[in-house]
DNA sequence: CGTTCAGTTGACTAAGGTCAATTCCCGTGG
DNA sequence: CCACGGGAATTGACCTTAGTCAACTGAACG
């Protein structure tokens, strides 16, 4: 395990709460790096793996399946923990599946390590706590978007300052899907937009 | 304080996590009665009032507006916790409004105890963890509704049993506006799915 | 150069939105 | 007991937007 990816794991913890380095060295032990080709899976549905991935570089996407349709929830970046939170709190098998979009690195390490964490220290509670609310507030605008917004409005939220990433670095048809739309109605929004006949 | 109430509120915290005498009682001096009068709110939109709710009886809307438009993303009943978490968390006004939907009996308590409860004591900081996932849990479920399902397949899913008290305790123009339909949609596709002509 | 795949465009369909009229339900007051 | 009023729900006519299917374009890569 490199060094500096131990450092953007640690530091991105930190982020939301302050370890010891005692409570650091819980974890530590059990990381393992990992590597994933484009187009390889980091949980796949009906499975039950409970690994919980932190992505040093590499993009990802968290898509469900429905009558054979495949339906985008997110995409993530470097610097995020990823995992089948569902599938990791209930027990069950996962219903979505988290897919590489380009080759990735990762750090990971078992969802019961974190449970164990979680028993052992009040800062990795409140770790497990402040992981939850960043993930139930994310989820909240999602939703909100979803119901609120029309799909064009939603893409125009996509081109603001800080959605950027997902425009620049995402192909247009996976826009769409998250959108919820096909990439056929995308094009025509774009060309809307745009103002030109 | 009615003590039953109050066994209320203790009874659907422990089945998030078990505290001890001690803890409860760290709680407890904190907590008051309230009452709302239907079509009252608990939290109107730009109100940064930050109590957290404990529904006793009565029903309550949770909605945002936008373009002048309500649109509602939850309905609550007995034995729920309501508040507007995105602000309590982010301390920013609330973008969102609960409305009483019938008169209702609560239990109130600042969130900023509650986050000293989280200071003091590990077993609340657990509550606080259960709480936040079951929130995000419930929040999966719900955008990947609006995302996968068409307005007819949502409508479907509240007739199934574990949903049933939404069809049957809420007016059918809300419930249109639960689904992101209008209420004359939500009669043509109730004409639709009974096979009438 | 072909092959392939993403993106665009056109023609047509399907489903929800809008507006307006009508019916249904229910409570209240004569 | 009945008549009336008001809000909820339904229905009809028409509009708007996304979906579908298919053809075409363009860039990337061998």
């Amino acid at each position: 395990m490199d060094a500096n990816h131990k450092a953007l794991l640690r530091n991105a913890i930190s982020r939301l709460v302050q370890l010891t380095d005692q409570d650091w060295e819980l974890l530590v032990s059990h990381l393992t790096y990992r590597q994933l080709k484009r187009g390889e899976y980091w949980i796949a549905e009906g499975k039950k793996e409970q690994q919980i991935g932190f992505v040093i570089n590499g993009n990802l996407r968290h898509y469900y399946t429905h009558d054979g349709e495949e339906k985008t929830t997110y995409f993530y970046f470097e610097n995020h923990l990823i995992s089948s939170y569902f599938s990791a709190l209930t027990g069950q098998p996962s219903k979505l599946t988290i897919e590489a979009l380009t080759d990735c690195q990762l750090i990971a390490f078992p969802y019961k390590v974190l449970v164990s964490l979680y028993d052992n220290s009040h800062s990795w509670e409140r770790f497990g706590r402040k992981l939850a609310e960043y993930l139930a507030l994310g989820l909240e605008e999602r939703m909100a978007g979803l119901l609120i917004l029309t799909p064009e409005e939603r893409y125009l939220h996509l081109l603001q300052e800080n959605k950027k990433k997902i425009i620049e670095r995402i192909p247009q048809h996976l826009i769409a899907n998250y959108l919820g739309i096909t990439p056929v109605s995308l094009s025509r929004i774009r060309r809307r937009v745009s103002g030109k006949k």
